[in-house]
RNA sequence: AGAUCCGUAGCUCAGCCUGGUUAGAGCACUACACUGAUAAUGUAGGGGUCAGCAGUUCAAAUCUGCUCGGGUCUACCA
């Protein structure tokens, strides 16, 4: 037996690992981990890339441990996971870095650099943090192939896409249209939600807010109103619709009304020009604009001066009973005339200026009705369109009102000029309404009003051109299908995405930008012909044949080897052709990135140019499992879901990982301005990889936000990798001076003892345990399993009960089983913590394999996972293996009590059984006892009347189903009964109580007796178990009690001496009189402990050691044996 | 504003789905013990209005509703 187990020289995880890297790397191991799994099913994973132009954080740490450790799991479960990494290269963040890096602004692009100059840029910085992230890959242990990744920038990743595109758009679901969007008149650009999302853009400012009143006009639909105003002398309804921007006013083309909320007809005079009015508002926001008191109050002594307000209900409806009433517009000009409407909708049944209805009226702020331009409000858009009321931009790109607006004309709404002179506009429109007797109410109003983050000035929201997706239209599936997807957790598939699916718009696709995928659709100057490219190949065809019809030097730059590169600037160049002869020029849209990221099921495998098979013959689609942080479930998660159902009426992942944020210790988000960013990198090199990701599974729920402490690493790192890392010592040391190489047969459980039995049968069951939760995509529970599994059962119990068998006695039966149960532990153990902790399992699976060669493999990775063996689980021997945990402790805590070391033995352990289960099974776990807590022999008290006190409680769940409300006298009745009663029961196994004046029978199940006392005695008890222990110390237990003790001594000189474990010794002792009588009576125990060949008195010893036995005082010399 | 997760000991978390009468564990703290696993370990102790309020129930940490606090996502609107 040459090979020995490799003991370590300390727990050093980091240096562990590195290692075990290069072992990795020299092997190949990642590789060799698919590759033996040729042939074997699939078990699809789709990476979700992450962006290189940012450092790696501890966020990614998590979700990257998340999808390693499932992926090596399945690994070991027989599938092939194949790992294709990934980039995501385009989109803003990028050119956002690089603008400041360049020290320019957007409208710099084209000008001060060329977009070609500055797409370069950003092809340059994309990666730029690549050498990080595969650093950070390879020290925590990600197993992901970066040899071949795909990146979003790349041709072949971009033909997908237009491939995708062009489906989308020959099945009708990619469409252009405009759409609201944020945009900033200063900056002359869209904002993205992104840009609207930076810090400090939300201001708190002080718009001039106004309430207009819009004049009813009288007809049939409107009559109900005009009737109950009757013939007053001005008999005028007007609607009051509440703004904070007045410049929107001119633009008004309808009010909306919500169809359920009660609206009210109010008699009352104009707090401007104290004319008699009739208004129509909101019942629920009477409050803010009447005071009680003025309520049917003095109309008649109305005067200019008066502060209260009178006023009168006149009549009480539903806003739908509003929809369609016609009112005379606010602000007429020439510019938004209703000719002008409906030639700019180049539409006649345009009809604006009616009462329509909207669910997203509330009644909290305004009027209850809200003045609506539809050009200026995604809200305003929506019901405009649905009603066909037109739409009015009178505002143009620069922020200035357009032509023909009268005094208004030309004037900016808000100063995005920084002009010194500025006046605001919108309080001459004020002005001019209050004259006019179209203002109800004029104030300052403080909200939170978005900013453009560049020009920090108000942004408006403005309709601007854009291209969808109709993600609408197949909204029904893609609601159906989300309920196959097993979401975790699953509230975030219900609520989260659900709501998000049943509230879902159409996909706007447009950015304005220039690093990204260019929408492939070329139009001709008058939009009336278009085309989308789907292909390379198609695009060429097509700048040939654009050169032979339109001639001249058209495209003449791409005739030769076609186009090169599928960016900006190069495809603004090409000119193509339609089918009438005319040229047509690309529309100058990119593709939001997220249609990049949710199409790399295709695009990763250039689908469908190449490796068609793959994603049509189901092979790599959809996935079995993806993973990311719960910010992406909007994200990813939804674009991944959205094209998988449109393009192929499929799921695009079957089972979804949503994990939690990282947050500091104290909860907060890390951020760069706060200094709370945990930098991996360090943590990693400073605590090792397993430490750090057994942290972050174990600590808490992947999806719950995780309060990362580095102190719990280290908790980690000592309670669970040191208690794992001592038990393998502990092992090596042994086996290694007994030559243990598990070459002996297998011994059959039924042969070894209870000890052995139990423990092989706990690791069973926690198999069973950590396979069912990892199968559920639980890792913490299965991680805590473990740890409590090394923890509680193999080293604070097993190893500690069976230390002994280990070092003493010869080779034989009993030591090889020991051996075997223990090596099965740690050999299983660590396969059970492989996918969890890669490395540490590793590097101790292969130091047990190296000498017993039970697997043919190199790594732990390569291994199966292991598998439950029912036939060892024995239940009810883990049942009474607790009873003699529990049995230990309760006698410790005697000891510990009455102050009797447990090196003295004592006499007798009195346990009262209360019915024969209990008895057998403590019977079968007595010897261990015994050993435990050193005491002779155990005494089975049945119930003995007299001797043991014994307490009675109600069995609540049982009787509580039955009983129902007179569980409380019940109750109250069983706590009476005497010890007697209790005995009667006991022994009738029934008892009929008296309640109500009503018997009851009880049976012995309804209730819940224990042992409490047993008076006399030193007891100890939890739950039934209760323990008494004989303290009386006899002659023969003092002197065997010493004996011990000396031995405890010479075996601590042994020790400090440096001797080995199997050197033999000889003793010589000055005469003692105390003493002498102890240790010859146990002289060959002592030997036999200590392995002295003898033990002498002497008279003197000139240079012994003094040593204290039970505060005896003694000289001795301990001489090693050559 | 909406959706969602979370709130239990000084800290990190179990328990909640399926309600049951002394609410647990680890860490930390205190004291004692142990010392052929020792960068360990055992025993004991203090420490809780289970965020708050209300409801359902014989019985609520557990179920329901509301409120408060924290996080995230979406939206930001007259």
């Amino acid at each position: 037996m040459s090979v020995k187990y490799r003991e370590f020289s300390g727990l050093n995880l980091p240096t562990i690992e590195k290692e075990i890297l290069q072992k990795w790397e020299e092997s190949n191991a990642f590789e060799k981990s698919i590759d033996l799994r040729e042939g074997a099913e699939p078990f699809v994973f789709y990476e979700g890339p992450p962006s290189a132009n940012g450092l790696p954080g501890i966020h990614h740490v998590i979700s990257r441990t998340l999808k390693d450790l499932v992926c090596r799991y399945k690994t070991m479960q027989g599938f092939q996971v194949k790992r294709k990494g990934g980039w995501d290269t385009h989109g803003l963040p990028v050119e956002l870095g690089v603008e400041k890096e360049l020290g320019i602004t957007k409208e710099d692009i084209g000008k001060k650099i060329s977009v070609e100059d500055y797409n370069q840029k950003c092809r340059e910085a994309v990666l730029r943090y690549k050498d990080k992230w595969d650093e950070i890959t390879k020290k925590m242990g990600y197993w992901v192939d970066l040899n071949d990744p795909y990146i979003t920038f790349e041709n072949n990743y971009i033909e997908t896409l237009w491939w995708m595109l062009k489906r989308l758009y020959d099945k009708g679901l990619l469409y252009e249209s405009v759409s609201i969007q944020p945009y900033s008149p200063g900056a002359g650009t869209g904002l993205s939600s992104h840009e609207l999302n930076q810090p400090g853009t939300y201001k708190n400012v002080k718009d001039t807010s106004v309430v207009a009143m819009f004049k009813a006009v009288e007809n049939e639909k409107s009559k109900f109103l005009f009737d109950t105003v009757g013939d007053q002398q001005s008999a005028e309804v007007f609607f009051l619709a509440w703004t904070t921007t007045p410049w929107t006013l001119p633009s008004n083309l309808g009010l909306t009304a919500g169809p359920n909320i009660d609206y009210v007809l109010v008699k009352t005079f104009s707090p401007y020009t104290h004319l008699p009015v009739n208004v129509i508002l909101a019942k629920a926001l009477l409050g803010k604009y009447f005071k009680p008191e003025g309520e049917n109050a003095g109309f008649e002594n109305y005067s200019e001066g008066d502060k209260l307000l009178p006023w009168q209900i006149l009549a009480e409806f539903k806003g739908s009973d509003l929809e369609g009433i016609e009112y005379e517009q606010l602000l007429p000009y020439e510019a938004n005339s209703l000719k002008n409407i409906q030639s700019i909708g180049d539409d006649e049944a345009i009809k604006p200026f009616r009462v329509i209805l909207g669910d997203f009226v509330t009644t909290e702020d305004g009027t209850g009705i809200v003045h609506t331009s539809p050009a200026f409000g995604a809200d305003d858009y929506k019901v405009g369109k649905k009603y066909n009321i037109g739409i009015l931009t009178m505002v143009d790109r620069q922020g200035k009102f357009v032509d023909g607006l009268g005094e208004f004309s030309n004037r900016f709404v808000k100063n995005y000029k920084d002009d010194k002179s500025y006046e605001d506009v919108n309080v001459d429109i004020c002005v001019k309404l209050k004259k006019e007797n179209r203002a109800f109410k004029v104030e300052k109003y403080e909200h939170t009003y978005p900013h453009c983050w560049r020009t920090d000035k108000p942004i408006l929201y403005y309709p601007l051109d854009a291209w969808f997706i109709k993600t609408t239209a197949l909204k029904d599936r893609m609601v159906e299908l989300n309920k196959t997807i097993n979401w975790k957790p699953k509230s975030t598939g219900e609520g989260r995405f659900g709501n998000w699916l049943e509230n879902m718009v159409d996909w706007n696709l447009s950015r304005s930008r220039f690093w990204g995928t260019p929408l492939p659709v070329w139009k001709t100057e008058d939009g009336s012909e278009q085309i989308c490219i789907g292909s390379i190949e198609e695009l060429n065809s097509g700048i040939r044949k654009a050169n032979e019809v339109l001639g001249g030097n058209v495209n003449e730059n791409y005739l030769h080897e076609g186009i090169l590169d599928l960016h900006k600037p190069y495809v603004d160049e090409i000119v193509l052709v339609s089918p009438t002869g005319k040229p047509m020029k690309r529309v100058p849209d990119l593709v939001d990135v997220w249609f990049d990221s949710g199409a790399m099921p295709y695009a990763q495998w250039h689908y469908p140019f190449e490796n068609k098979d793959l994603v049509d013959g189901k092979k790599t689609f959809p996935a079995d499992f993806i993973c990311e942080g719960v910010d992406q479930t909007r994200g990813w998660f939804y674009t991944l879901h959205a094209l998988g159902v449109l393009l192929f009426d499929n799921v695009a992942y079957k089972t979804v990982v949503s994990n939690g944020l990282v947050l500091d210790k104290n909860g907060n988000k890390m951020s760069k301005r706060l200094g709370n960013v945990v930098d991996p990198f360090q943590t990693i090199d400073k605590f090792g990889a397993d430490a750090t990701r057994w942290y972050l599974i174990t600590n808490a729920s992947p999806w719950d936000n995780l309060k990362f402490d580095i102190g719990g690493i280290q908790e980690v790192q000592r309670k669970f990798f040191g208690t794992l890392y001592n038990t393998y010592q502990f092992f090596s040391l042994y086996s290694n001076l007994d030559g243990f190489a598990f070459k002996e047969v297998y011994i059959p459980l039924e042969q070894r003892s209870e000890i052995d039995r139990w423990i092989l049968s706990s690791l069973n069951t926690l198999v069973k345990t950590v396979t069912e939760s990892m199968d559920d995509y639980e890792p913490t529970q299965a991680g805590r399993a473990v740890e409590e599994f090394v923890d509680e059962h193999l080293s604070n119990w097993y190893v500690r009960l069976c230390r002994r068998r280990f070092w003493k006695g010869e080779y034989e039966q009993d030591k090889i089983a020991a051996y075997q149960t223990l090596y099965e532990c740690l050999e299983t153990v660590v396969r059970l913590i492989a996918p969890i902790s890669p490395f540490f399992s590793d590097a101790v699976f292969q130091n047990l394999n190296a000498v017993t060669n039970r697997f043919k493999v190199e790594s732990v990775h390569h291994a199966n996972f292991p598998k439950s063996n029912a036939d060892a689980i024995d239940i009810a021997l883990e049942e009474r293996m607790q009873l003699a945990q529990d049995a230990s402790s309760l006698i410790l805590s005697i000891r510990k009590k009455v102050n009797i070391k447990v090196r003295q033995p004592l006499q007798k352990v009195l346990i009262p059984v209360l019915n024969s289960t209990m008895k057998e099974q403590l019977s079968k776990v007595e010897d261990l006892i015994k050993s435990e807590v050193n005491v002779k022999e155990i005494e089975y008290l049945t119930a003995t009347e007299g001797f043991i006190n014994k307490r009675i409680k109600p069995n609540f769940i049982a009787l509580g189903k039955r009983l129902g409300s007179k569980m409380k006298t019940v109750s109250a009745e069983i706590g009476k009964l005497s010890q007697q009663d209790i005995s009667r029961f006991e022994k009738e196994e029934k008892f009929i109580l008296e309640v109500d004046g009503e018997p009851l029978i009880l049976r012995l199940a309804d209730v819940e007796i224990s042992a409490e006392d047993i008076p006399g005695w030193s007891v100890a008890s939890k739950g039934t178990l209760t323990v008494a222990l004989d303290i009386t110390i006899s002659n023969e237990l003092r002197k065997e009690g010493e004996a011990r003790e000396f031995v405890n001594r010479i075996q601590n000189l042994r020790k400090d001496s440096g001797f080995e474990v199997t050197d033999r010794i000889n003793i010589n002792i000055v005469e003692n009189e105390r003493l002498v009588h102890s240790i010859n009576d146990y002289k060959n125990y002592i030997c036999a402990e200590i392995l002295a060949d003898s033990i002498d008195f002497v008279p003197e010893i000139s240079d012994g050691t003094q040593i204290e036995v039970n505060d005896i005082l003694l000289k001795v010399s301990v001489i090693k044996k050559a």
